[in-house]
DNA sequence: TTGTATGCGTTATCAC
DNA sequence: GTGATAACGCATACAA
């Protein structure tokens, strides 16, 4: 149970004969060391198993090599399966791989959660802080970033903070779905959105209102939260308020998926009756019965481009305030 | 961008009208100092927004208050839609929240990883190390616990190492759904495995084997990965070698899904002509078509108990070589 | 090119 | 109860 004594800097320089500064310049790659000496540093390294200290180093250094990937969601919500927040993890963790660099995972559902992240992270514990899906006009990215301590945020800010922000063009992969339902001559269109404190649920909202507006088209609205279950309430609501549309955009995959069943419960046949397209393109998407219209966002590029993005800004670069990348309209049968 | 100086302890101090020891006492909650310095320390802590520089106390104490979970998985297979990883992840991250400690995200797909995984954990720059899901025969659980580093694994370890592990009744889970496809009067029962490098398939495979065997009905087995796409292919697979099948027990609710759509594909019905059972119990397994009878493993528990065990080894306390959690048969429409 | 000396911010071991 | 003071292991400015 007990370790050995673990070797530090001063043991492998005895070891090969040399001071610690050398060692330590061997290490750290430097060039300036003589290539024998070099060599019998890198023997005693590996002799007596030597890995550096990383406190000590981050000590010294100010640096942590970690960052901090922040989820201001309920566990639950995380890891439905919804693939959106795995995939930016995926990215995240991806990226921070080939730059050598820890991951550390927190969520911050809970207000003491949130708490706990405001503690940590303002205490520089990281190198920086990716933030995934804020909820409402969070102050703490626009803190941090006043801190001097680098941020980028999935989803433009509520609060209008001037925080460098990744995101996928939502307003646009939404028009393409409404504008192809209105295309194939559905005129009933209506829209399941999402929550309307997440900048996701919010753009996806207008881009649906904007398009049938410019079509002349009326408007049937029922929020949801992204979830299943608030897909099938949300569908069971809009059936009842208007029992003669034919098409619904829902904002997320979940909800659409949810929408199918609940439409073949109510007797109405997909795509004949009513057409669907969800948002996401999850795995599931193209499971489902019929499988699933979709506008497809690149969640993994996403925590990817965020993640290269707060390297550089942690690496002094000055860095674009916003990166937006494509999303796509992938067609099945559902519509 | 760049941020004020961080207050240290010996500023605290010097506000405060303390030493610095003091100070050092008052913020790690020691009783031993008066009411009044006790006051006077938080206020100053207060008022320059102080935060104990991690690295300084980690280098001091030996301790990092962070745990690494590893992954030795493609990132790619991590984040399926299938809910493992994430339900692992979650529960970990709960269990550690609540003991105000760090989760460290570490995917070991690659060699390459692999390699710098082993160099992290290590180093000891963590305080443990959860494993979920080996692969295989991996040697780097029982070299960290030769190091006297705590491990805890996710499933037995293969290789027969002396690890505590944590895992979830699977021959039984497995017995269970075997057992009711016979008691509903199948007998031509066929198994889609999951990987046979992995614990988890092998076990559900034993268990399926030696649950006809014990029947007198004959074995038909096809190979997957847990992955759709495995569970489709083998499904044909299945149909083309065993025409006459009635039933089919997919190792995991992802192969289940892939299964019921090859077999409408082939014109069978479910669960008239062919009854199927998958294991997991993920989110979709109730809205698949007809929705899933699957075996459910409690997911998220396991992550949630298998940190605490890691916590407790890491207090120094002994704990129980392996702790098993129980499954339950989830009956739905398919079987 | 290499070594010496110093400091990073804590906690812990002592005296007082 | 409180205050000096010595580690903790490393990187680096400076001297040689």
């Amino acid at each position: 149970m007990t370790g050995a004594q673990r070797p530090t800097l001063e043991a492998v320089a005895r070891r090969a004969g040399v001071s610690r500064a050398t060692v330590s310049r061997v290490v750290n790659g430097s060039t300036t060391v003589a290539e024998p000496i070099q060599e019998a540093v890198r023997q005693a390294v590996a002799e007596l198993g030597y890995v550096p200290n990383l406190a000590a180093r981050t000590l010294v250094t100010q640096r942590t090599d970690s960052i901090a990937l922040v989820m201001p969601e309920e566990a639950t919500r995380v890891f439905s399966d919804d693939q959106v927040f795995p995939g930016i993890i995926r990215g995240a963790a991806q990226e921070l791989e080939a730059a050598d660099k820890q991951l550390v995972l927190m969520l911050a559902g809970s207000p003491a959660g949130h708490e706990r992240v405001a503690r940590y992270t303002t205490g520089r514990h990281v190198d920086g802080v990716l933030f995934a899906s804020l909820h409402g006009a969070d102050p703490l990215p626009a803190r941090l970033a006043a801190l001097g301590i680098p941020v980028v945020c999935s989803g433009r800010p509520l609060d209008g903070a001037e925080v460098p922000y990744i995101d996928v063009d939502q307003v646009g992969g939404v028009t393409r779905a409404v504008r192809h339902l209105i295309d194939s001559g559905r005129r009933r269109i209506a829209t399941i959105a999402g929550p309307q404190d997440m900048v996701a649920g919010i753009e996806r909202l207008s881009g649906y209102r904007d398009t049938v507006a410019a079509a002349g088209l009326p408007e049937m609205v029922a929020v949801g939260d992204f979830t299943r279950e608030s897909g099938a309430a949300a569908m069971r609501e809009l059936l009842a308020a208007h029992p003669d549309l034919d098409a619904v955009f829902a904002a997320s995959d979940l909800m659409a998926h949810a929408a199918l069943r609940t439409l073949r419960e109510a007797g109405r046949r997909v795509p004949e009756d009513v057409a669907v397209i969800g948002f996401d393109d999850i795995e599931t998407a193209a499971y489902t019965d019929p499988p699933l219209t979709t506008v497809r966002q690149p969640i993994v590029e996403l925590g990817r481009q965020g993640t290269r993005l707060l390297l550089r800004l942690a690496a002094g670069e000055d860095v674009e305030p916003a990166l937006i990348l494509p999303t796509e309209l992938i067609i099945r049968d559902s519509a």
